[in-house]
DNA sequence: ACTATTTCCTGGATGC
DNA sequence: TGCATCCAGGAAATAG
């Protein structure tokens, strides 16, 4: 389940191997195609571009394009109607949904089951897409200026992020999923940053203190910056560019850990449902909305060790 | 304008 | 072993 970490990760690794090639020719899969733009607008926006780069924005991956001028698509342009020198510069948007994957691999590498999308590249290799669960959705911006949602969570000053939840009576956890206020959370870091916050992930995000925000902000953004570093979390089967896992569920306090110790108190995670979402948490670090105000018990401490 | 719920999809895990 | 059922998840669509 790619979130922020995972996207950076792979946009890192595609920038690297791709940036500077020219995007050929492309195959779509037959439908249902996981798409949001047509076919046919996405290979006529991708075709003899040249990959200007690779970067993520929110959860998406956006390749940013410039058409060739080129023979073809001299030709390409004059046909539609476009004119040489405005409306070149386009992007491919990716978003890889839960299961989606793309690697550069030389054209006779083994085809994957599920293989929706080919780009063939100058430079002989091919860029490939593939997605099992087909939630990921492939499409262009032809001004390339694509839209993405809400706040960056790494770049969001304090004061923004407060003005994010107030007035918001829905579950803070359901308003860090929530991709028109902060782009690129996701179940697992929005766990994590709550257990590290101390908020229970059923507390209402107007009701929050500035206190908390401020705790949340900054646990949030430790955490995804540590996940970056350590190129993502893989859960059932992330890889990045180079199908190489991340290394960051070592480091998970909270989530899919239910029935396990809590590293700060010992005390015994537990799954609950918020927002639709399993929601992993503890229960006596992070206190429940109807517990709020009450005094807490005084515990012995268990003397584990935190791994943070 | 918000918020909550349902839907899409497949592979892996679980249960009988 | 084999078959059915459930579950995971992001975000769009739908309903309240």
């Amino acid at each position: 389940m790619p979130e922020l970490p995972e996207v950076e990760t792979i946009a890192r690794g595609l920038d690297k191997r791709v940036r500077g090639d020219v995007i050929e020719s492309i195959w779509l899969g037959s439908k249902p195609e996981p798409l949001k733009s047509s076919a046919f607008e996405i290979a006529r926006t991708v075709e003899n571009s040249l990959i200007v780069g690779v970067r993520r924005m929110g959860k998406h991956i956006v390749v940013d394009l410039e058409h060739c001028v080129g023979r073809s698509s001299r030709r390409r342009l004059h046909k539609s109607r476009e004119k040489p020198g405005d409306n070149t510069r386009a992007q491919w948007i990716i978003h890889l949904g839960m299961s989606g994957r793309v690697q550069v691999c030389p054209p006779d590498a083994e085809l994957l089951k599920h293989t929706h999308a080919i780009a063939k590249l100058a430079s002989g290799r091919e860029l490939r897409f593939v997605d099992p669960r087909r939630f990921g959705r492939l499409s262009v911006s032809q001004n390339g200026e694509f839209e993405a949602g809400g706040s960056e969570p790494l770049d969001v000053e304090l004061d923004k992020f407060i003005d994010l939840f107030r007035g918001r009576a829905t579950p803070i956890k359901s308003a860090l999923l929530n991709q028109k206020l902060l782009r690129g959370v996701g179940n697992i870091y929005a766990d994590e940053s709550l257990w590290s916050a101390q908020i229970h992930p059923a507390r209402s995000g107007a009701r929050l203190k500035e206190k908390e925000l401020e705790r949340l902000r900054k646990a949030l953004q430790r955490i995804l910056r540590k996940a970056i570093q350590m190129r993502g979390s893989s859960i059932s089967d992330f890889v990045d560019v180079e199908g190489k896992q991340g290394d960051y569920q070592q480091r998970h306090q909270a989530y899919g850990r239910e029935g396990k110790k809590c590293f700060r108190c010992g005390c015994v995670i537990k799954r609950i449902i918020v927002a639709g979402r399993s929601s992993y948490l503890c229960p006596r670090c992070q206190r429940s909305p109807r517990h709020q105000g009450r005094t807490r018990k005084k515990t012995k401490r268990t003397g584990l060790v935190r791994t943070s």
